[in-house]
Parts: structure tokens; C-alpha cells; sequence
DNA sequence: AATGTTCATGAAAACGTTTTCAACCCGTCA
DNA sequence: TGACGGGTTGAAAACGTTTTCATGAACATT
């Protein structure tokens, strides 16, 4: 296709008007055999691929949707776009994609773009559900949208888990192994409201055996120096014998970090995830996690969207079911004859 | 906005003509001060955004890119398409992106969608670059493209790290280490170039060395059955003391089938990987590893295609520097005193 | 006072489609 | 034979922009 070959280039050469052309790429109403194979070989021997801008912006209907995660580094985000993609695929719908690194300024930014692109509609993961400028853009907009892994209080359509019940079946299988001290290391809350959620679950669950909270530290997803906070919190006269990463990026971090103080897991400390990402299953110890059905949970996203493009109406809550994955990550709480001290040669 | 708010209502508002607030949206003639005021409040009331469907169809511009890669949850490719989104984003561009799950119909099908959005340039991860269905089409189509991770030998623009010295440069150091019998787990080569030029550098390397080429494991990259394979090449009578894994994720899996086959890492057998995925570092034993530095070449990626769509002639092969990551995984060859079998029990 | 020059603006064409409307050709039915 | 109807087709409008061209006004130059 010679740079530029349009329905016209073919009406010319099949000897026909472009209204002919347009039917056949379309067919809906009944052509003469003939006429349809004459422009199907010029469609073929021009190399023809109509111009979607030309078909959208007459009909109205881009076909296309904007999707928008805080990051596409954390597997749990990827794994949920690759869902989407499936599921866009087999619906004929492409893609838009954005990162907003979760910043409430670039979820903005991405959402106008995907707007003024004249998307059908929009998947987003944003740092707080119920309060969210980028939201309120487009409710205004009155653009369609489905929110994931969010789970507001308000009104929005969301697809997720139930993130206080996940986290609280978590930490009730911590608590049942023993703990009596179980700390927590989370997301930032301005940055997660997932993690605010499961910060909640935790202390339900705390609270529910009649435990105390343990230390919370709050870390950047991009935090590198996790050793130096965590080793404040171990190194004291009572540390907690287990942490409950606010998701699995978070724990495999900790576990880390937890190595490089010298303290052995689970021996020392237990340590579990959130999200269920492949790779905890893949490393040594293998991680405890709470797994979403994170595929899942795209083409759930993707499918509500769909409804509402067509019409239907909000429909129920969509939480989809979570699973506990054990791992060696996790064990029974040590006996507390002799609390680990960080570093040997203290 | 109200579901359709176009430039003639802003036109009306302002009470100036369509082309009036055109030139104040794209802002190079000269207007009167007022008049531009008066235009921007009524944009600012009615909440108007240019729909791109118009600006793009007469312009001739869409500003969107295609970005295809095999697949979102490896997170290689997960951080390169972050490293494009960067640059697009601090460019003005938007990024259309598709799967292809290694297979060439679906590499076909993305890109003809790409073209029908009027892409003005793709960014793609093929399964072979110098055999692809889509690329061809692109060729044919004169449309800017840049692969990336792909190292053709034929004369299509790319940007990756050199994959056959980089393979040597590991394979160099599992030598050096003592290590006799050296066997691969690789990607298909069918669905992976990158597999066989890592291949090829294995088998280099090991050559200079004086050594015979250990064991070959084709897998396929969701491949649950890995340790049964592994088993078959672990327990022969002399077997490899290490294996070089095609890519990380690939490398990863082998740890993991190594323990449930009751071998330890590294001390009964080493294992590397390549790519460099963040993940390799926090586990257990962490993963030595090649890295390539993945953003980076996304970023790169986007440049050259930025060069290409300004005119520029094609350059320089742009190959980036890869850097080798020492990690807990790869150890000296373990004595040869007492071979290690597969099952404690036999 | 006549003639340029510049500046600000509007009218209208154009981008590549889809879709409405009308027209034509043919055969069928009374 | 004349009206009717179905099956095919074309002409033209429309989608929301950008851009060319033309126009008029204000102003400077002779």
C-alpha cells in the first residue's frame, strides 16, 4: 500500500463509486456477485486497509479503549493488562495504554489523552477511587469506565477483590501459626487505596484475636534503602515475628532485606505477600501470598466495560474470589526463648 | 463537556469562526489579545477537547505509536514498554499496544491494526526478525518501525544489546569458574531469535573453551513440566555442573525444578539467566544474570523511531551495553568426587 | 491622496470514511 | 401495458478538524 492508498484509489480502479467500496468492506446490504469480487481484487491488488480515522470519525465509534495502571513493572498490573489485551483481542477492540507511575498528575494527563483519542472507554487502577480528579473528569465526560484492583466506597463501577476480607484471611493465618507480633510494611496510602484497604483487614484481624498492631511502615514502591527501615523495627526488644507485605513486590523486598540483616526466613521471621504474582511461587523460600485472579480480573474489567458500552446498567459489585497460596515464606511463630538480635556481633 | 462538545459550539460562544479557534488551539498565527481570551474562556466553560479523530485525519498526524512484544508478563518486556511509555509521554506521543504471545499470525493481525489507526511509527519485539510476516507487510507499507531485543542480520533497523557476545561474556564466566559440563535451557528458537543468538554464544564460548557443548533444553515459555525434562539430562551418568538459562524468567523456572528435583543451587549446579529482570536480584538465591539494561533500550527504541520520522537516514546499529550481575546462583563447579543424583532414594 | 504592508479574521475546501437518499434496471403482477 | 417492488448502485452530505485563500482594516510609505 503506497502510502496513502484510500477507498477512492479502489472505487477508481473496480470501476465502481466508493459508496460500492465502502459496502463491501462493510457488508450489510446485498451487492451484485460480480461487483463485490471486482473491488475485493482492487482491495487486494492496491494492498487497501481503510483508514480508521476516516471510519471512526463518521461513525462514531472507535473501537479503541484507554487503559491506565500505576506501573507496568509490577507483574500484578501487567499480568492484569495482558488480560485485558485477551480480551479486547477476541472483541476486536485495540488498546491504548498509559502509566501514571502513581501520580495523581500524569493519571490526569492520561486520561485526557485517552478522551480527546475518543476512546469508547476506559480500565484504570488509580491511587484513590473516592477521591480522584482524573474520576471526576470523567464522570463529567460521562465517559464510560471500570475501575480495577480500586475498590471505592462511592458509587464507581470497580472490579476487584475484596481487599479487607483478603488481607484479614491473611493475617488470620499468620495469627494462626503462632504469631503474637505481626507487623505490617505497605504501599504508601496516598499512593494505594488498596493498601489503605489492607492495612484495615489486617488490623481487623489483629484486633479479632485481641492483638496488638505491630509496627506499620509505610514504603515508595521504588524504595530501595527498605533494609535501613525495617532494621529499626526488628531490632527491638520485642520485634514482630512476622511482616505482612501489602503486596507481593513489597514482601519479596522485605524478605530481601530481611536476609541482608541477617535474619533468616521463616526461621526468624515469617513473611507474606499480596497479589499472587507468578514469580513468588518461582523463588526461594517461595512466597505466602494472597492471589488475585489478576488475568481474571482484566477481562472481568473488560467485559463490565463492554456492558456498559452497551447500555446495560451498572450491574452488581464485582468482587471476584480470592485464594491463600501457601509458601515457605510462612511458618509457626518461633519459640520465643531467644529473640534474633539483627547482627551477629551485637 | 457534554458527550460532543466540537469546535463550532466554541466558535458560537466565542462568536468568532471555527478556523479563529482553531488558530488559537494550535496557537502560531497572530491574534488579538481579546479575541484569544474570549476563545479560551469559552473552551474553559464548555470544557471543550479537540477530538483527535478530525485534528488527526486532516493533519495527517496521529501521534501514536504501535508497541508490539510478545508479552506483557515477562517482565523484560515490561520494562522496556515502560521505557517507552517515558518517552512518549515527555514527546506527545500516545502508545497503541498488542501481544503477539510469540505466535506470527497474531504479530500480523496487531500490526495491520497498528496501520488502520494510522500509526506514524511502530516499536515491536517479532519472533524472527529476519523470517516475519509483519515485518514484510511493514516494509511493504513504508511504515517507520524500530525492533527492539530483535538483532536481525538482515538490514532492518533495531536497537538491542549484542546477543551472541553477551552470551559468551556469561558462558565465559561459568568457565572460569571451574565448570566442565555446561548445559542451556533455551526459548524456542522459533518463537525466539534472541534464544538461538544467545544459542550461538553458548556454544562459542564453550568452543573456545575446548569444551563440548552440554545438554540443550528447548521450552516453551509457559512450560509447567520443566523439572521432568530437566530430570531426564540431570541424572545421566556425567551430568552438566551448570546451566545457562536463555533468559530469566526461563532461569528462574530451572532453579525452582532443580530443587524439587532435590538438586541444590549452586552448589550441585549453578544456574545463570539473562536479561537482568529486577525480580532476579530480591530472590533467593539471587540470580546471576546478564542484564540488559531493558528502559533504556525502549527508550532508545523511541529515539531512533523519533530520527526515522524526522527524515533521518537510519544510523548507526545501536547496540547497548549489557553488564554482567553476580548473584548467589552461580558458584564454582562443585568437586568432582561424588556426581549428585536427581532422588535421595535411588 | 494613493499605494503598499501587515495583521486579524472568516469562508470554504480538504482529510477518508459511512450513510441517507434517490435513481436506475428488471422482472412480476394485475 | 402500466404500475409496482426488489435489488444494486451512485451522488452527496456529514463527522471535527486544519489550512489555504481571500477580505477587510489599520497603518506606514511615498
Amino acid at each position: 500500500m503506497a502510502k496513502g492508498t484510500t477507498i477512492r484509489d479502489v472505487a477508481a480502479r473496480a470501476g465502481v463509486s466508493i459508496s460500492t467500496v465502502s459496502r463491501v468492506l462493510n457488508g450489510f446490504t446485498s451487492i451484485a456477485p460480480d461487483t463485490s469480487e471486482r473491488v475485493r481484487d482492487a482491495i487486494e491488488a492496491l494492498g487497501f486497509r481503510p483508514n480508521r480515522l476516516g471510519r471512526s470519525l463518521k461513525a462514531a465509534r472507535t473501537h479503541t479503549i484507554g487503559v491506565l495502571v500505576p506501573s507496568l513493572r509490577n507483574p500484578v498490573f501487567a499480568d492484569c493488562v495482558a488480560g485485558i489485551q485477551i480480551a479486547c483481542a477476541v472483541a476486536g477492540y485495540s488498546v491504548l495504554i498509559a502509566s501514571s507511575d502513581y501520580d495523581a498528575e500524569r493519571e490526569r494527563a492520561a486520561v485526557e489523552t485517552f478522551l480527546s483519542h475518543q476512546v469508547e472507554g476506559l480500565i484504570l487502577t488509580v491511587a484513590d477511587a473516592d477521591d480522584s480528579r482524573c474520576l471526576d473528569a470523567l464522570d463529567e465526560a460521562e465517559a464510560p469506565y471500570v475501575l480495577v484492583y480500586n475498590q471505592p466506597c462511592g458509587p464507581r463501577p470497580f472490579v476487584s477483590v475484596d481487599n479487607v476480607a483478603a488481607a484479614r484471611a491473611m493475617v488470620e493465618r499468620i495469627v494462626a501459626l503462632g504469631h503474637r507480633r505481626v507487623g505490617m510494611v505497605a504501599g504508601r496510602f496516598l499512593q494505594s487505596d488498596r493498601s489503605r484497604l489492607r492495612h484495615e483487614g489486617y488490623r481487623a484481624a489483629l484486633a479479632d484475636a485481641g492483638l496488638p498492631s505491630g509496627p506499620l511502615v509505610e514504603v515508595d514502591f521504588a524504595d530501595t534503602r527498605l533494609a535501613q527501615h525495617l532494621a529499626h523495627h526488628m531490632t527491638t526488644a520485642d520485634p514482630p515475628t512476622a511482616l505482612f507485605g501489602s503486596n507481593d513486590m513489597v514482601a519479596l523486598a522485605v524478605i530481601r532485606a530481611l536476609r541482608d540483616l541477617g535474619l533468616s526466613v521463616p526461621d526468624d521471621v515469617s513473611v507474606t505477600g499480596f497479589d499472587g504474582v507468578e514469580i513468588g511461587a518461582l523463588v526461594s523460600p517461595s512466597l505466602a501470598t494472597l492471589v488475585q485472579p489478576s488475568r481474571a480480573l482484566g477481562e472481568a474489567a473488560f467485559a463490565r466495560l463492554l456492558d456498559q458500552l452497551a447500555g446495560n446498567p451498572a450491574g452488581e459489585p464485582s468482587l471476584l474470589a480470592f485464594t491463600f497460596r501457601p509458601g515457605e515464606s510462612l511458618g509457626p511463630a518461633p519459640t520465643r526463648a531467644q529473640p534474633q538480635r539483627g547482627h551477629a556481633a551485637c
